[in-house]
This record gives structure tokens, sequence and C-alpha cells, in this order.
DNA sequence: TATGAATGAGATTTCATTCAT
DNA sequence: TATGAATGAAATCTCATTCAT
């Protein structure tokens, strides 16, 4: 179940395709997928260009799995996290811990989910409809705490879209090789972003 | 004053040059810069793209002075607020309000200041440096509101961060024609950022 | 008659187009007709590219001009060398130092008359006949001499291209500001040239 | 050993390369490096421009490896020359008449030693090194003769720079298709040079 | 006479992609 | 499965030239 985001077309090594996937999304998240050439990610495998076609279709279609991957386990740990029992606002950081965890997770290579312009325009429409659903498990998590009071009352979807672009820009700016853990950050952005909220 | 920014190289009518600039800054905005080309913004000035060239010396320039022009404006706006009177809560939902509007200010063609990694490595220094610069000042506001127990003890630089994303991801996803007004967009933000900073 | 060279179609004043020739060939010698842009040019003249339009049809004409110029004078030059009495030796040798002088001759700004694959092919015939017509002085020269005995057996073709090749060959790399003067230069490869290397 | 001017980043077949600077120079040779494009010289290949790039990174690059080719070989007979045992005169007539052959010969593809100025900056230094070597190869021949008593007490330095500039020269005029066969050029250019033209 | 502005053709170069082997 | 080689379209940029003023 874990393989579905990669698994495709029969033969095609799903440990190679993942191992691509990863780079690529590196790739990606430090360069910027316009500035990142086939080349690069060739290279950084060890490859020629060419092979790369052998597992993906273009390198729209890489970022396109970056994507699904990112998207695919954002959505399913966000509705763990809301299914769970507990206040709204222990959800919210924990929800908000989550994303950054994965954001920042070197090894699942995710968090090319930004560039959603780049994408071939028909695979658009599935990661939008994931990130909007993303969205509303979010704006849900927080309507849901302003009717029961945890949280002041603001406009949910600008909450949402708030806290997204804190988390989201994240990946502007930190390097693995600097000095903050992940953790570190998820834990203060939790606070500063839920803070915000409770009343 | 505010031509500053804009005026170089003799004639070369600034009027002209501050028109090409907002036309590109919304192209980028909309786009990105690696998928706006000069063919892109020529034809939504109704020139060739030669003629560009007569203005700007390359594209990269024009990123350049896209991201001059809003860094300026930014931090002009930050620091005046930082020295007037008031609480430190006040002075950032107003600073954050004013940056929000900055940055949707469709005239002023700004909001460019994202793709840092795309400018010529030439003017990178530049850019950067007013970068920090704005993000110190916000950072500093924040530092005062803690010693002063406005607001709770954050890791100020990450609070700083967690700010700027939020507000810089507007672009991502504001578009003039939407339904959502700056001022509207601007005071949502202002209250919970900042809420989540108060005691 | 001396303004023949550049006295043309009417007010046009022949001292600013004299000047012009000047610069223009001055840059041709330093870095190539290809490399030399129109702005170039005109900024060493306190112009815009535009203006030299006035002067002169076309970039290729500047060049013909040039060239125009040089070879006017040293087929003027040429011949009268040729018509005063004296041995074939003492001719050439003068001859030579004549046009290594002309060549360097900053004021004259002559020495454009290399690049001839440049010129527009309307222009091209009659320099071509320039040129031929100076080699061919020089080659009557060089046959007259070896006919009265004064020079060895040569072929008289060859032996005035190998002249005209090594004094051409100076202004790709003398530069005024470098230590040889144009007198010593002349003199001593008129000395090599007529009189060769051994004893 | 000739080949390592070719050998370079991997497979990328040698032949090719070589095949590729030999038509390349001959190019450069006929019409001059900035009235060549590359289209005409992928054209004369069969290929299109940009396959090219596959085989060099840049055209100044072609430039470079021309001269490199070109150089190398002058550099390597010139010195193999002066090793010998001989008499100045003779030895100075061997190295011209190896000079010009070199020159012109076609499937050498060499020859393009001339621009300098059109090579890319990087390049221009070790390129700009090996012209000096060969020149002071050339002057310590002239100086040496001189010492002996085997030439008059001509400056070695000009006379170098004359015997360089007359049969560099010839690769302004000469053509593959033209009457004289480049042995006979190479016998004529060597007598009166080293001999002069006067008994 | 000269300028600011613009044009349009062309140059080099990049890059995703393909394909025979 | 993978590679070397090649393609072709597009991108940025340059530059001689024109023209209204």
């Amino acid at each position: 179940m874990v393989q579905i985001a990669v698994a495709r077309s029969g033969p095609r090594s799903q440990e190679k395709r993942a191992e691509i996937l990863r780079r690529a999304a590196d790739a990606f998240r430090r360069r910027g997928f316009h500035a990142t050439g086939m080349r690069d990610i060739a290279r950084s495998l060890g490859m020629t260009p060419g092979a790369l076609y052998y597992y993906f279709r273009s390198k729209g279609d890489l970022l396109y799995f970056c994507q699904q991957h990112s998207l695919r386990r954002l959505l399913g740990e966000g509705r763990a996290i809301l299914s769970r029992p507990g206040g709204e606002g222990e959800k919210l950081r924990t929800l908000i811990r989550a994303h950054v965890e994965t954001l920042l997770d070197e090894t699942g290579g995710s968090a090319a989910h930004l560039e959603v312009r780049a994408l071939p325009s028909g695979r658009r429409p599935w990661i939008l409809a994931q990130r909007d659903a993303y969205e509303t498990t979010l704006r849900r998590l927080i309507t849901r705490g302003v009717r029961s009071g945890a949280f002041r009352p603001v406009d949910p979807k600008l909450a949402a879209l708030a806290i997204l672009g804190a988390v989201n820009g994240i990946v502007l700016w930190w390097k693995p090789e600097g000095p903050r853990r992940p953790a570190e950050i998820a834990g203060a952005f939790a606070e500063v972003l839920v803070g915000g909220l409770e009343r």
C-alpha cells in the first residue's frame, strides 16, 4: 500500500523509481524546478539523462510524483490526526509538527509540492484536488475549533492559508546542514501559529 | 524619491522603465521567473522583446529591480513603523498589514522578491543584504516584545520566519480578480499571526 | 583633391566624416571589424549610433572608406617611389618604410584594409582592384630588380606577398603605447625583407 | 599522442571531435571567426547546430582547440628542428617550410591560430603562452645565427615578427583550389625570408 | 544635425526528449 | 536497462539599422 505512490507499469523496479524521486525532489527543493535539469538529476544518481526516461515519462511527471508522494503522506497524517480524540488546539499543533517534519524529511525527499504551476496540465487537477483536500482538512479543524470555542473567531480559510504559507515557506530557507533540527522548528512553528488562534 | 529605485543611466524615460517593471513583476508573480519569457513581458507591453533591452540589460536585471523596488518600500515602511511610539503588538500588526498591502499592490508591481535564486550572481548580495535587514527589523521588534512582556517567550528568529513565510506565501495563491481584497487579507493575517505571540 | 576620398554628397561636413573614419579605423584595427559595434564607434566620438548614419550609409561603408583612404595613400606613395630614379633595392626599402609608417600613422587611422571579407559585396570590387593595383606596383618593382640583376631570381608574386604579409601583420601586434616607434620598425622590416638575414 | 589535443571528457568519439575541428578551422580560415556561424559549421558536417554542443562547450572552445592543435604541432616541429645539427640558415629555412606546410595542411585543419582576440578570456592565456613559446623558439634561432655570424646583425625580435607575419599572412589569400601548392609557397617564402632579395 | 526609441533578423546556447543499439 | 548521440524548439540577447521629432 505504501508503494502505490511509486509502483506503476510492471517490472520497472520500484526501488529505483523511489530513489530517483528522492533525488529529484531534493534537487527541485534546492534549486527550483525550472533551474534543475534532467542532467542534474541523472548525474546525482550516476545515470545518463536518457535512463531517467525508462522510469518516468517526463520531467513534469517527476515533479508530479514527487508532489503526489508528499501530498499523500500529508493527507494521510492529517486525517489520522483529525480522527483522534482531543482538543482542537492540540490537534492543530500535532498537525503542524507532522507537516514540518514531513517537509524536512530528507529521505522522504518530499516538499516539492509547491511548484504547482510547473506541473503538466494533465496532472495538475489531481494535485490541486489533493492539495485542496489537505487544505480542507486543515480548515475543518480550524472551523471546529472556532465553533467549540477553543479558537478565536477567525476566518478559517485565511487562517489555514496563513499556517500553510508559514510552514511551506520553511523549505525556502532551511538547509539540512544548517543549525536547526526539524523537530525544533516544528515545535516553534506549532506554538507560534496555534497560539494565535487559541483564546 | 520613489523613483530612485528606477532612475538609472540617463534619459531612458523613468516612466517607461517603471511601467516595464510593473508588468514584469506581475508576470513573475503569476508564472514564476523561469516560466516567464521576455516575449511574454514584451507582448504584455505591446513591445518587441528586443526593445526591453533598451531599458534593462537582462532578464535578471528585470528581476533585480523588481525586488529592489519591493524591498526598498518594505524596509522603509518597516523602519518607520518601528520608530513610532506604541506597543509591540500593535506595531507588529501594522507592519504585517503594511507588508501584505505592499505585496499585493498591483500598481507597485512589487512582490517579486521571492525568487532570490534566479538573481544574477552579481546582484544577489545587495538583495540578500536588504532582505536580511528587513528580517532583522522584524526580529528586533519581536525581541523587544518578548523583553517587554508583551509577547510570549518565543524564539524571535523562528517567529519572524513564520510570519514572513505566511505573508510572502500569499502571492502564491492570491489573484487580483479573486474575491478577497488586500486589506481584508492583511487584517486577518495580522490578527492570526500576532495573536499567537501575545500573552 | 586630397579630400576626394572623403568628400561626398554635398554639405555633410568633410571634417566630421574624416574624424569618424579615423575613430572607426582605430577601433577596427584594435578589435577587428566584427567585434566593433556602431555603438563603440559612436561612443568614442561622443555621438549616438544613429548619428553615424547621417554621415555613412552603413557599417560596411565605414570599413570601405577606411580602406579606400588607406589604399589611396599607399598607392600614391608607391607610384611616386617607383617613378623616382634609383636602384630597385633602395626603392623597395623606401616603399616598405612608407607602407609601415602609413599603417601605423595613428592620425591617419588607416590600416583597416585587411578585412576584405567584411566589405559589402558591392564595394569589394573597387577595393580588390586597388589592392591588386598596389600589389602589382610592388610586384613590378621586384620584377625589375630581378631583371636588372639587383635581386635574386625569386618569384615576384610570392615575394610581393611575403613582403605584404610581413608588413600588414604588424598591425596585429603593434600598439601605439608600446616601446617601438614606427620608424624603427619600418627600418628593421625594410632591412630584413630586402636584404634578408644571411650574409 | 597527437590526439591529446582532442581527447577530453570521456567517450565523445575523438574522431568526430577531430572532424568537427577540421571543418571549423576551415570555416574560420575562409570566412573569419565572427563571420562563421555555428550553423555554417554544423551544415558543413551534416549536423544540427545543437549537436555541436555535445562535443564542444561553445564556439569559443572550437576556436581554442583549433589553435591549440595548430600551436602544438608548430611548437613540436620548431623544437625538433632547433635541436638538430646544422647551420642556422638551413634550420630557419626548414622551420619556415614546416610552418607553411602545417598552416596549409587542410586535413590538419589548423591555421586558425590568428584570431586570438576572439578566444574566450579563460582560454586566452594558454594560447598566448604557447604562441610566445613559439615566437621565442624562432627568436632564439635568429639570435644564434646573428652570434655565429651566419646572419647579419638584425634585431631578432623584429626579424621574427617579420617572418611570422609573412607566413601567417598566407592564410589570408591562399585557397586550396588555387594554383600554388603548399610546398611551392613554402620554398619560396623560406628563400625570400632567409636569403632576402638582394644578391 | 542629432537623438531617443524601436525593430527585426540572427546569433549562440540550453534542454527535454528520442532512439538505435 | 542503459548509453551515446542527436534533434528541434525555444530562450536570451545583440546589433545594424530606421525613423519621427
